[in-house]
DNA sequence: GGAAAAACATAACACACGTTTTGCCAAACG
DNA sequence: CGTTTGGCAAAACGTGTGTTATGTTTTTCC
């Protein structure tokens, strides 16, 4: 035997390597050897743990996801689920650097789930968590009385990862000036067309 | 002299089957050689209308933005605006599958653009272009009395932006269950805010 | 304490890429 | 009609890539 390590401390160390690459260069710009370097080591080291590149790819998605579980399952904690649910936003958009940063890799992601079949899988999880805890979240306003009955909360939750992708997007590019006073207003009139009831969100005829 | 050519017209041969390969391997699997088959030539043909990659990939983007402003154009004309609205906006939605192709191609661009200033300067005057033309359709139907005076046009534009960017994205990645119907709807229920002129789009305090 | 093996570094490999060079052919010009 | 030259093919070039192979060190086990 040899001196013991933590494989999956090194792992993580070499997904988050990469996160940091990919906000730098992009996701088209990540080479082993970069990420290697970022975390300091070789292409040695990283192969070590890592089988292929797209091994590391969808590992440093899965340790995006962690990163932002954590906080998000916490911030859901929060009462009553209306104020839960602005929490919870919140943390997606992209409101400070390091969130728009994270906008960055998302989008690269994206980008390549339209053409990867494993990185289209597990991105499908992805958004089948950040909708469905959404959704729970709603539901919970639903009971407690915060949001109207007549609301679809599987649609609702749709519309309002749309709202956040579509504010992602825009702000990552720098078009339409959407300052975080902005963005909050927008999401909080969404909220409004959810608390009042009206025909948002209403199931299609 | 040699047997004359239309320059401008075998930039668009190659810009057309660039964007080709895009919608099949993604941008990041964009090679000049491949475009150069897909267009039914070789890298020689190619490199004498484009000096390099990166020119090849800007005429492209501006080349799918040629053939949608074409018909964004004539959609914008009918009357009333807030129809004209509808049509526009039907012609950006992933209603169909060919447009389903075109967002496989802007989120490529997107990603393209959070590391290469070029592209990202281009985006941005599509996006200005884009959010501009619906401002304007926006303050026509404000000046026909079919949206709220109390909206701020370029604040709904933004909005509307955001909305639409986020249902190409969820339809993109294949998440959400979004079909043509519930993206009308969920369009319809974006005009349902200006219409009646609610707190929806209120410039902020 | 020697052998085994884990944890890396280093180097090599084959390949695909963007770009450049070379060459050929056909059409237009003087 | 021969020369020129634009249009394009074909090949070569250098570089960077993912991956594999080979060393080298260091620690644990027997």
């Amino acid at each position: 035997m040899a001196r013991s390590v933590d494989h999956n401390e090194r792992r993580e160390i070499f997904a988050a390597a990469a996160l940091r690459v990919i906000m730098r260069e992009g996701i088209a710009g990540l080479t082993v050897r970069e990420v290697a370097r970022e975390a300091g080591f070789t292409t040695g080291a990283l192969t070590h743990y890592f089988h292929s590149k797209d091994q590391l790819l969808i590992e440093a998605s899965e340790h995006s996801a962690r990163l932002v579980r954590t906080r998000m399952e916490r911030a859901a904690q929060a009462t009553p689920a209306l104020e839960a649910i602005r929490k919870v936003v919140a943390l997606a958009l992209p409101l400070t650097a390091e969130t728009r940063g994270y906008w960055r890799i998302w989008v690269g992601y994206w980008e390549r789930s339209s053409y990867d079949d494993e990185v289209a899988r597990v991105m499908r999880l992805r958004y089948d968590e950040w909708r469905g805890r959404l959704a729970a979240l709603l539901a919970k306003a639903q009971a407690e009385g915060a949001v109207a009955r007549s609301v679809n909360v599987k649609h609702a939750a749709a519309s309002l990862v749309a709202l956040v992708d579509g504010i992602g997007v825009q702000v990552l590019l720098g078009v339409g000036r959407i300052p975080p006073s902005r963005q909050r207003a927008m999401f909080d009139r969404w909220l409004d067309t959810v608390r009042t009831g009206d025909a948002e969100h209403r199931p299609l005829p």
